[in-house]
DNA sequence: AGCACGCCGACT
DNA sequence: GTCGGCGTGCTC
């Protein structure tokens, strides 16, 4: 074939469609007509017809090409929606590396990655493009202190990755303005990337976290340099910050767990905290972890990684153990003075029912100096509920589950199936009086209230959260988690349900438990005491000698000789009987050059909704062959049979397909066993 | 998802 | 013969 002056070759898009069906979970060509082959750039969305024309798919442009692969017909493309290459090479190859590690569809992960469009958003970002307005120059030459001689600024510059032991204090960023110790670490640690000329991404758990790094970053850098991507701000914020993201200029971006797929052309660092925090874990499909993003995206881009928390999960511990994560901690050491007692609690005055009297005392002393913080296993009013003469534990008529009240005067519900008990009496006893178990906050703060009149009770629970509080006397009562940043610390700090937040029933309670009081006991103000009600054992010796390393160290030989994680890796099956056995049947038996690398499985369970549950536990070595293998289990499944039905009462025929379910999540945390 | 294709039983 | 119900498979 000759060309003909200005007759081009033809011009092939190749497209991710935007479609959660498994089937449709690769790409697509698509010839590109003459008119828009100008805005058919790798990373726009695009419209494309599927199927049979008149149908539209919405999808993005993934690459080019001249070269055919496609042996059919190809459909032109319909519509480039918008010239913005939002898409950008890199992220898309973090989405497909993601997908592929939890046998995901990339379009779930792109969905994450890439904020819904506001056409008056991008129009006017598009117009300041064109303004050429030059974004702040940053030139300070900023270093992480409290680590030495400089540690972690030559861990930043040379791209290594970090497991970083975070110092137990409160610090003032500006005046009035209090954080975390913590915050200051990462913040100087995007700083310290900023200067090199690359981009920093910071991913937090919760907005309360978030606030906290912006506020110790708005210390260091201009505040047009500081990027906020997540969840909690509206879309066209959201999608304007992340076209800030799009530009060249290095920025910080920070943000809760999605953060991690923001694009940065530049990227220098990619920092976590507290990555064992469940709130780092997407909920939706492939339900991925900041972590594991992270390390994916670290090893693709060759950027600095850093981990920091106060309490080293055991998932990093391993890769410390691997020598793949260097540990670093604070020097000089900063320790905190944790004092345990396992004394039962006093049986004098109900308001000193949890309280045993040498953490009473400390909290009536420090009082008199400034705020105490009392954290507590629950929100709320009073959660449980047992009948006021025999005691038995109220449950719900529908469900067998636990009953819950809200407040003083409310009707109890059913904690799992929401069933409001108006007219409860008890089984055992026939008795309609009800009495309170436990005490979440709201019932703490009464009892302390009263026991210390005249003294100020504020109350911090996920409900209510307060961020910070001033430095003056009050007792703080607050849930795990919900702990406000006290002005120059606290002057005590009670930790009062430890035996209750320890009676959960789960594979990780003992290094979430450290986890959780160990962020509040970095709250304290400089040798300021931390009381442990009811908690002994190595637990309370990993926070006497603050090393909550040691105590993570210790835990993975028996993980490991139970195939537990984070020494192997699971899988949950949730589908039709036949479908996960179909599914186990499938998977691999060993992986060449892995032959001592296994597969069991455990179950299958019954799942309700008459579907079961099995859990496949792998190696780390037969991860991509477990994940490919339930990916095609899953697309078998979705491709499959139809089954029609007619309606009995009216004769009509309905067709439908049941729902597919073959539902498979990777390395979730929740398992119990 | 939504739609075409194709395979067997009942029909002018 | 062929009309159409219904399972199966594909989508550039």
């Amino acid at each position: 074939m000759t060309a003909q002056a200005g007759h081009e070759q033809q011009l092939i898009a190749r497209v991710m469609l935007e479609s959660p069906l498994p089937q449709l979970d690769r790409l697509f060509d698509y010839a590109v007509p003459a008119a828009l082959r100008e805005q058919a750039r790798p990373g726009v969305r695009v419209k494309v017809p599927l199927r049979s024309a008149g149908r539209i798919a919405r999808g993005y442009i993934v690459e080019t090409t001249e070269a055919v692969e496609f042996s059919g017909t190809l459909s032109e493309l319909d519509e480039v929606t918008s010239s913005v290459p939002v898409l950008t090479p890199e992220v898309w190859n973090l989405a497909r590396r993601v997908s592929e590690r939890a046998a995901g569809s990339a379009s779930d992960v792109v969905r994450l990655a890439v904020p819904p469009r506001q056409v008056r958003v991008e129009k006017a970002w598009q117009l300041e493009q064109q303004s050429g307005e030059q974004p702040s120059r940053y030139s300070a030459n900023p270093s992480v202190t409290g680590y030495g001689d400089r540690v972690i600024d030559s861990a930043i510059d040379a791209g290594r990755r970090l497991a970083v032991a975070a110092i137990p204090a409160v610090h003032e960023v500006s005046p009035g303005v209090w954080v975390g110790r913590w915050a200051v670490t990462l913040a100087e640690a995007a700083a310290r990337t900023l200067a090199s000329g690359r981009t920093a991404i910071v991913a937090l758990p919760d907005y309360r976290d978030q606030q906290q790094v912006v506020q110790a970053l708005s210390a260091l850098v201009p505040l047009d340099l500081i990027s906020q991507l997540d969840a909690r701000q509206p879309n066209a914020d959201r999608y304007r910050a992340f076209l800030r993201c799009l530009e060249d200029a290095p920025r910080v971006i920070v943000g809760n767990r999605s953060v991690v797929y923001a694009p940065a052309g530049r990227l220098g660092l990619i920092a976590v905290w507290d990555d064992a925090d469940p709130l780092h874990t997407e909920p939706l499909s492939p339900y991925v972890s900041t972590r594991d993003v992270a390390l994916i995206r670290q090893e693709q881009s060759g950027c600095a990684l850093l981990f920091a928390s106060h309490s080293r999960s055991t998932w990093l511990e391993r890769l410390v153990e691997l020598a793949y994560v260097t540990p670093v901690a604070p020097d000089p050491a900063v320790l905190p003075h944790v004092v345990p007692t396992a004394d039962q609690p006093g049986a004098e005055a109900a308001a000193h029912a949890r309280i045993p009297s040498t953490a009473w005392n400390t909290a009536r002393r420090a009082l008199e100096d400034g705020p105490v913080l009392v954290q507590v296993a629950r929100p709320g009013y009073a959660p449980v509920l047992a009948c006021q003469d025999c005691r038995t534990p109220a449950r719900c008529r529908v469900c067998e589950g636990a009953l819950r009240i809200g407040g003083a005067r409310q009707t109890p519900a059913c904690d799992l199936c929401g069933a409001i008990a108006a007219d409860w009496h008890c089984r055992h006893c026939e008795s309609t009086r009800i009495r309170l178990v436990t005490a979440g906050t709201a019932r703490t703060a009464e009892e302390l209230g009263r026991a210390f009149p005249g003294t100020r009770v504020i109350v911090s629970d996920g409900e209510r959260p307060h961020l910070t509080v001033d430095a003056k006397p009050a007792l703080v009562i607050a849930t795990r988690g919900a702990e406000p940043v006290a002005a120059g610390g606290y002057r005590a700090i009670l930790l009062l349900d430890g035996e209750r937040m320890l009676a959960r029933e789960s594979l990780t309670v003992a290094e979430d438990c450290l986890r959780w009081w160990s962020n509040a006991i970095a709250l304290a103000a400089p040798r300021a005491p931390a009381i442990i009600v009811g908690v002994g054992g190595a637990l309370a010796r990993a926070l006497v000698t603050w090393s909550q390393q040691r105590f993570s160290a210790a835990e993975l030989p028996d993980r490991r000789a139970l195939r537990f994680p984070p020494m192997v890796r699971l899988a949950t099956v949730t589908g039709r009987a036949e479908t996960v056995e179909q599914a186990i049947c499938a998977l691999p038996d060993s992986v060449d050059g892995h032959e001592s690398a296994t597969i069991d499985v455990l179950g299958p369970v019954d799942a309700g909704d008459g579907l079961v549950r099995a859990t496949i536990r792998f190696d780390y070595a037969l991860g991509a062959e477990v994940a490919r293998s339930l990916r095609s289990s899953i697309i078998r499944n979705s491709t499959g049979r139809t089954k029609r039905q007619t309606s009995k009462a009216t004769g009509t025929k309905t067709s439908f397909r049941p729902p597919p379910v073959l539902r498979v999540r990777f390395d979730d945390t929740e398992i119990l066993e």
